[in-house]
DNA sequence: ACCTGAACACCGTTCAAGT
DNA sequence: ACCTGAACACCGTTCAAGT
């Protein structure tokens, strides 16, 4: 569609550096959210050659991983900025996640399939834990928690962003139904399915998020009475 | 390493059917744990073109469909054949889940990208509703418990799967951390992720596994509860 | 020191040709 | 009716050559 636009029309060697990769990569991920990111358009958003990016990411995973911490960065921002008991601090950070997973698709997918460990996962792990430490939860049993949360946070905020990424025509808000159809299959043999036939296919994909994190903040709450 | 090998050595031409194909991208799934599947190692497998597959199955996605199916129907048939409450029966089922993922990691890797709506699918399904309702959830709140279960299990298991496949020395009983570094990181910055460093490098893939799936079942039983 | 561009070893998928 | 094999349009990645 688009000519290939260098960035800066008079430049003739285009100098680069991670930031300027990962901002162009992130741009790419929102504006192009049903299509996985290449060198080749990721060169030519650059005005650059495909294989320069070899100069300053080892390969393609760790240019991910940049762009994910930098996601992860994001979310952990909203939570910090936010006010309200623990619960309602952790929710703004965990829907923001997600939220962001689906704004930024292909690197959104990544979520479950790449650590990042750099300074905005680390602080994302920091802040869940200072959440949780608030709810009066304290060594294995924060562990715990942290690890259900998390654990689901990022594997299901990549499952959304998937969805986003292999359907041309799916909507970005999580929106998408988590059943799409029952196909072609005879219902009469499960009943219960049957039963709340239209209900599970009503059920999107951010209804399914929520209803994770609710579930698993209540047994937080649960946990911490005790 | 092997040689193609011809499964019929006498066979002049193969015939194939579905079942066959599902069948060997299976067997390939356990034996190359760390390699994602292609039309070229399945048709070396059958003895037959990496094209053929193409009378059989619309696409890629098609076929990893099918092999999906008959996981989530393993799944179910091991929850139905245990005993117990409905939470243990639940458990079994959840378990053998992610058991299976890690077994046959490049299919359990789709597990959060493919609702594979077969049979073997919609009785998983089936299996989960018919758990929780026995827990006494009805209507919205059963639901709501299903999205839950069902989005953790999927998508958490998928995160297992990858994992072995992207890594190939990977162990493949769910034993890989959750956390494999804190790289580069100054931790003084992190005082509670510094805190708990060592037992958050502890933490493996199916801990994290089991802690999401305790949380959610508490959840269920408070609601149940009231 | 850093970017280019040819080259390599793959992929999934299509389609005309065989049998 | 079903499998073959050449061909296509991609991928990530390497490396010698440029500047």
């Amino acid at each position: 569609m688009t000519e290939a636009p260098a960035e800066q029309a008079g430049a003739k060697r285009v100098r680069l550096d991670q930031r300027m990769i990962v901002d162009a990569m992130l741009r790419l991920a929102r504006d192009e959210p049903h299509a996985r990111i290449t060198f080749k358009r990721l060169g030519e958003a650059l005005g650059v050659d495909a294989t320069a990016m070899y100069r300053h990411f080892r390969n393609k995973d760790e240019l991910l991983k940049a762009a994910l911490d930098r996601i992860m960065g994001w979310a952990t921002e909203a939570g910090r900025e936010s006010s309200g008991t623990w619960r309602e601090r952790l929710e703004v950070h965990l829907m923001r996640t997600a939220e962001l997973a689906l704004e930024y698709p292909s690197i959104g997918a990544e979520g479950a399939v790449i650590d990042s460990v750099g300074p905005g996962d680390t602080s994302a792990i920091e802040f869940m834990l200072e959440m949780l430490a608030e709810s009066g939860l304290r060594d294995e049993e924060l562990l715990r928690a942290y690890a259900a949360i998390s654990g689901f946070s990022l594997s299901q905020s990549s499952a959304l962003a998937n969805d986003v990424l292999r359907h041309p025509d799916a909507a970005r808000d999580g929106s998408e139904p988590w059943i799409s159809t029952f196909g072609s299959i005879n219902l009469s043999g499960y009943p219960l399915v049957n039963r709340h036939r239209d209900a599970l296919l009503a059920m999107d994909g951010l209804t399914v998020y929520r209803a994770g994190i609710a579930a698993i903040l209540d047994a937080v709450e649960l946990a911490a009475s005790r």
